[in-house]
DNA sequence: TCTGGGGTCCTAGGACCC
DNA sequence: TCTGGGGTCCTAGGACCC
């Protein structure tokens, strides 16, 4: 039997998360910025019909925002995340199979469940919205692409409560003519353009295009893409997702950034919180990359990336290691007169730290026991007390004082993650 | 004043080896 | 008077996703 898929996503999510601790926000339009305030990241239905676009500079829409009462909040990842794990720990108790595909998505296979697809998707949202306070949308299909895509016009057509099953629909064909191709999972803007130029508009139109016409433009994921179209499932449920590769952690600052001082402190503050996910995971990482960008200037130069490597003796998750090893780099591709927008770090070369105990070609450095029981020791301490507790004084002396710190001027409490910022029940 | 942050995969091309 | 064939590894760049 063919596997039935279905995608569950968040609608709205970040602005579902943020109503569920204000109801008195429920109709009303509302609206969440990126890191620094900068753009629209997320929008309440009414802040759609409001027309607030997308991906919009803060600082364009102030005017709007006042107009039409949106409320703005800037982001809180603490929030969202915890959130996310509620929803996803209903989820996994609602079918055999799932993939947590993102923050705010999941894949599930629905295969062989007693009722159907549709009525047990219905009853997943409506468990999901009892349970954690977050609406949800159901798409389901014989491939992942087709329950995407049916998730999409779920959202868009209201006569369908929510859940929209590709398998059952009358003219299917309809559907997939209405979806601009660039809309379609795995294919994206810049292929669109390209496909456009062919004539090529909306899925329908792609998914009947030879194969060899798409292998030759767009690799084989293209063509994974265009058997999913046909019903053909190329792309399978991941149930326990690989490790990663890789581990990056980079900040926009809150003003441009002139010294080295500074931009040494915050990438030694990027440093401990990628190393610290990185323990977290059980991993350590043999190289890292530290990067640089520069703001466009007033004669109109565009932008530009600095880059370096660097790599440790041997994996390492030591924070004051790798903090070395990257400022040390930072300082090779440091050009005064810069004015910095925006620095990141990357740690490359991950493997499981498991592995390295028992390798006896390549026995560990002396200090390395001692080191690994001083980062266990903050890593105990930040658990219990919060993230900043203990820090490295390379990050800089003060949490909130550092004059590249990202703005963030309307922060939701951390209602779920935080004891001191527990939302507040009223009597009465 | 001036648009986020964190990832993955694929391919082409060069270095190097036999 | 003019440079094989095949393989691996690495990196840069371009595309995608949320």
């Amino acid at each position: 039997m063919s596997t039935v898929f279905a995608l569950v996503d968040c609608n709205n999510f970040y602005a579902s998360c943020e109503r569920v601790f204000a109801p008195s926000l429920q109709g009303k339009p509302i609206v969440v910025l990126s890191n620094n305030d900068g753009c629209v990241i997320a929008r309440s239905a009414e802040a759609k019909a409001a027309g607030v676009p997308m991906g919009a500079p803060a600082f364009k829409c102030r005017d709007l925002f006042a107009r039409r009462g949106v409320t703005v909040f800037s982001s809180n990842y603490a929030l969202y995340g915890d959130m996310s794990a509620r929803v996803m720990s209903v989820l996994t108790r609602m079918a055999p199979r799932l993939e947590v595909y993102s923050i705010d998505e999941a894949f599930l296979d629905l295969t062989g469940l007693p009722g159907g697809a549709d009525a047990h998707a219905r009853h997943i949202k409506e468990t999901v919205g009892r349970w954690t306070g977050i609406p949800v949308s159901v798409g389901i299909g014989p491939t992942k692409t087709l329950a995407k895509l049916a998730n999409r016009a779920a959202k868009k057509r209201p006569a369908c409560g929510g859940v929209l099953d590709f398998s059952a629909l009358p003219d299917p064909e309809a559907l997939l003519e209405s979806v601009p191709v660039a809309d379609v999972w795995g294919i994206g803007r810049r292929h669109g353009e390209k496909l456009a130029k062919y004539g090529v508009a909306n899925a329908l139109q792609f998914r009947d295009l030879p194969q060899v016409f798409v292998r030759r433009h767009m690799t084989v994921q293209g063509v994974h893409t265009l058997l999913e179209l046909r019903g053909f499932s190329c792309i399978d449920l991941e149930k326990a997702p690989p490790p990663p590769r890789t581990l990056m952690s980079s900040r926009s600052f809150g003003k441009a950034v002139t010294t080295l001082e500074p931009l040494s402190e915050a990438v030694a503050d990027y440093i401990a919180r990628a190393a610290a996910r990185l323990r977290a995971k059980r991993l350590v990482a043999g190289g890292l990359e530290v990067y640089v960008r520069t703001y466009a200037d007033a004669s109109g130069r565009p932008p530009s990336s600095d880059i370096a490597a660097a790599a440790p003796q041997s994996p390492t998750a030591h924070t004051a290691t790798l903090i070395a090893l990257a400022q040390a780099a930072l300082a090779g591709i440091f050009r005064p007169g810069q004015r910095y927008k925006k620095a990141g770090v990357i740690l490359t070369g991950l493997e499981p730290e498991s592995g390295r105990q028992l390798s006896l070609l390549d026995p560990e450095p002396a200090n390395a026991a001692r080191d690994a029981r001083l980062m266990a020791t903050l890593d105990a301490i930040n658990a219990k007390w919060g993230r900043d507790t203990l820090r490295c004084a390379a990050q800089g002396a003060s949490v909130t004082g550092q004059s590249w710190a990202m703005r963030q001027n309307m922060r939701s409490p951390r209602y779920t993650t935080d004891w001191a910022e527990l939302p507040v029940v009223t009597a009465g």
